[in-house]
DNA sequence: CTTATCATGTAAGCCGTTACATGATTCA
DNA sequence: TGAATCATGTAACGGCTTACATGATAAG
């Protein structure tokens, strides 16, 4: 999966800006998947050129004028292919992982202090996928988008059952 | 986190050659971390060029020879700015999320086998992340390792858990 | 007789990140 | 007066993946 399976996959649904393309990214996506504007309007700019999605520009006042982007049929077939391609790995890198791997030296305190920030993010991580979850519905959300969603909200809330309860049995033994 | 990071992280605690490099990937860091050799090898030259670590050829009968590597005093200087640094926030990538997200005019069917095939993905990275942990174990895993350890056990067995009530539900409701 | 293990490397290329650049309007 | 929102772009660089290339020994 690349930017451009994503980029077909939201404009097979509605046309759209790379401005809410991005908005979608972070609202919907952020969870597992994450993509700058210096991707996405370079990637809008070869799509077109292969003739997978088509501009039109669309003047506005009091706004920037804007460039609505539309799939065409041959961006359609690209998308299928994706679809019918075989579902690849997931990606997982965690830095603050590899530093728990190599922490044995670090004082207590450095790793009390790791411990809890990585909490502290996770803790974020999970406020805003809720709230999201609140725009989300209202805009619309299918069964198959709020699996997405539980899987997200359980990953986070599993992790900070993990982690708290690692910080507790670190900080008693060491008392 | 680099690659960088990563290997000097580990030559920080032994030399190795880098086909143990890759062992050690493959092993310990499977779940947070990967590297193939096409990485390590080319990295490896660079940071001796660098003088980060510096190599020990050894000559071997019926085995191929090899290039033990170990840290220089340069390279735990660089490996602790790296600890020193603040810890990036971890990356996830779900191409099986993603599907889902665009899942809704696919065949009942299809849906289906996608979930099936992710709780198979993960039925086997959790057999495989617990067949570690016992190889493991004896080459000797301290305490915050075994945090690492059971973030991933915890990680796998919850998105099984939803994984399996979606199926389920999924297959109830489209009766 | 073929697969696994041990062992090291090169080369092309892609996909994306980061940083920079611009600029009007609205709201506090 | 500053930040946020809307809106689009470029350019350099970089890290890594993929594929290719080689080859001996041991074990089943």
């Amino acid at each position: 999966m690349q930017g451009k399976d994503v980029v077909l996959g939201l404009l097979n649904n509605k046309e759209l800006t790379g401005y809410e393309i991005k908005e979608i990214f972070e609202s919907q996506l952020k969870y597992f998947f994450d993509g700058s504007f210096g991707m996405i309007y370079p990637l809008l700019r070869k799509l077109e050129k292969q003739g997978f999605i088509k501009k039109r520009r669309v003047l506005q006042t009091n706004k920037p004028n804007k460039n609505v982007y539309s799939i065409t049929s041959a961006g359609k077939k690209e998308f299928h292919n994706y679809l019918a391609s075989e579902t690849a790995d997931e990606v997982y890198k965690s830095d603050f992982l590899m530093r728990l791997y190599f922490g044995r030296n670090l004082k207590k305190e450095k790793i009390r202090e790791l411990i809890q920030l990585e909490i502290s993010k996770k803790e974020n991580n999970l406020d805003e996928l809720t709230r999201n979850y609140e725009k989300w519905k209202t805009n619309g959300m299918d069964s198959l988008q709020e699996i997405t969603y539980k899987y997200g909200i359980s990953y986070y809330q599993t992790a900070l059952k993990v982690l708290r309860e690692a910080l507790k049995e670190f900080t008693t033994t060491t008392e």
